[in-house]
DNA sequence: AACAACTATTGACGTCGACAATTATTGTCC
DNA sequence: GGACAATAATTGTCGACGTCAATAGTTGTT
């Protein structure tokens, strides 16, 4: 019989949720949640997209999008553009403000991550790092 | 700015969820879900252990171990026996249906996990779990 | 005997993720 | 060009989850 902790995938369920966690206490102050942090640094790699393009991309459902987006743009950090060839669109874009906000709390995201991996060293991180990322590319797209 | 994807907290966390996601569609049909079947496989390691046990090891709070052994014990999965030297505590353990419902579903189990890992061959399988292992060891103990 | 510490339990609360239904708009098909 | 399916955003609902506070019963300490 396997132990409780043989199981790779039971692995990954409770280390997502611990990192989870822990990510979320570091944006505890900010007053923004892992999913708006995700949000906005979707929004950093493009000019803008469409709400539905963040719920196929980030994985969230579009009911979640809502919230989110609603939030940011309470705080500033992002703002709904009407599409100019389709009135059922919003185009999301990120704000300076938004900008500023994730220059900011860049270095405290690494050291939320860096906490997690403690025990691993540079190129350990490395590795797991590209181990996961070649699941999310097939898993999460 | 880097992109949404590279930082591995996150993705951690997004592979995890995941996991769980499948883990909870392969258990769907035997009314159980992902914390049940951590529990039962942790009980399986022992000779019985004590709630508060069960709740420091597994990482749940103990309230939430009080709703999982009861709706092991409806099944008959598992069952509470009074702890001679503690009348405080209730030793749970597992019964031989529990035994047999995981010899059935051991298998499941694993393809849910391949399913996850498909993209990854047997020796980088091998390197993400020892990984995972290292950061579960220091993190949630 | 009094009191602090511990075990299991119950209850409440906010969050999260999945899903159905609705409204407004666009595209398609005959 | 008019009926109808498809799509984007939104709202509402629901179950599961995690956390915390409070309680009852029991043990250990002094």
């Amino acid at each position: 019989m396997r132990g409780l902790h043989a199981d790779t995938g039971y692995l990954l369920y409770r280390i997502g949720l611990r990192s989870g966690q822990l990510f979320n206490a570091f944006l505890q102050e900010s007053g923004l949640r892992l999913r708006h942090y995700a949000l906005l640094r979707f929004l950093a790699t493009t000019e803008g997209a469409l709400q539905r393009e963040l719920s196929t991309r980030l994985g969230y459902d579009p009911s979640a999008i809502v919230g989110l987006v609603d939030d940011l743009e309470k705080l500033g950090f992002a703002a709904r553009r009407p599409s100019p060839d389709d009135r059922r669109s919003r185009i999301v874009v990120l704000t300076d403000d938004g900008r500023a906000f994730l220059r900011d709390t860049d270095e405290a995201g690494l050291r939320a991550t860096s906490t997690l991996l403690r025990p691993l060293d540079a190129t350990e991180r490395d590795t797991l790092h590209t181990l996961l990322q070649r699941i999310a590319e097939t898993e999460l797209s």
